[in-house]
DNA sequence: GCGAAATTGATACTAGGTATCGGCACGCAA
DNA sequence: TTGCGTGCCGATACCTAGTATCAATTTCGC
């Protein structure tokens, strides 16, 4: 017997708590959003979520999204093709792995870009002060149902 | 005395070459968007390039344009904001060092992401096929245009 | 110079996102 | 508990950046 589902799911209500803490206002409309963000696995667009709650206008589901981004609470993820998904966030700055096969993002970990990028502008008289990147291929699922699939 | 000019300037010529061993045909826009292109001291966008050549339809300069990204005659180039912008490109895959203030662009160079993204997606069992990194900053003139104005 | 094939540009369309604005609703304060 | 100011909502119009269509034009090999 599966865990009685909590209501509102616990990385929604932290979602909740993010905007409360920052004076802003608990709705309906937010709250769905917040549901819908949490329960998503993988990256996704702006389109798509309105596409899932048709209930809310476009101009609140895109006003939300940039709120949860500017609290960090979702960050930003710039596919391969330029389409931009949004996605969940847990730490701070980061990059992701973005599957191309499956859509779906791990975040990168023991690759310290700042600090080559820092070392690298600093000989250029560049004053870094930003940057963005994003790393595409397979993931390691992927990569297995190929070689099963070939087998 | 200034040296007499030559035209086709010589990159704007080069540009032309590109295309001619591609077997695309030489014409008239394409030689206008050439010299425009070659003429460009810093990036770009589409919107600015049709602007300067408003005898040339729109979807004219797009199709140009994206000949010349897949002939990497001409690399895009991420700013902070969004905005796609284009600018004639030597070497192969770089990076750029992106200038906010001024809006200029210096390839990036002795900063080996490519090895170090390498290692790290090794690490997640993810296999790597691709990447886009733009940094941004303030470049050494604006730094120094900013130290003047200061003192 | 001829004619097939490539190219052009006007136009319409798409996706993704922002500005506007009248009206609704949240939540504080009484 | 109600009242009220402000924040928020959603419909709509608009915008930017880019693509699809297609008839008319241009290029270039012969």
């Amino acid at each position: 017997m599966p865990p009685p589902r909590r209501w509102p799911t616990p990385l929604a209500e932290d979602i909740l708590t993010a905007l409360d803490e920052s004076g802003y206002r608990s709705t309906a409309p937010r709250r769905a959003v917040a549901e819908a963000v949490a329960g998503r696995q993988r990256p996704f667009s702006a389109e798509e979520l309105y596409r899932d709650l048709p209930r809310l206008g476009r101009a609140t589901i895109y006003r939300t999204l940039k709120i949860l981004v500017d609290l960090e609470v979702v960050c930003r993820v710039l596919l391969e093709g330029g389409e931009m998904h949004y996605q969940l966030s847990h730490r701070g700055h980061h990059h992701h792995l973005l599957c191309v096969e499956c859509g779906s993002s791990q975040d990168l970990i023991g690759c310290d870009v700042e600090e080559m990028l820092a070392g690298a502008s600093a000989n250029h008289g560049f004053q870094l002060s930003g940057h963005r990147l994003e790393v595409y291929g397979r993931c390691r699922r992927c990569i297995e149902k190929a070689a099963v699939a070939a087998a």
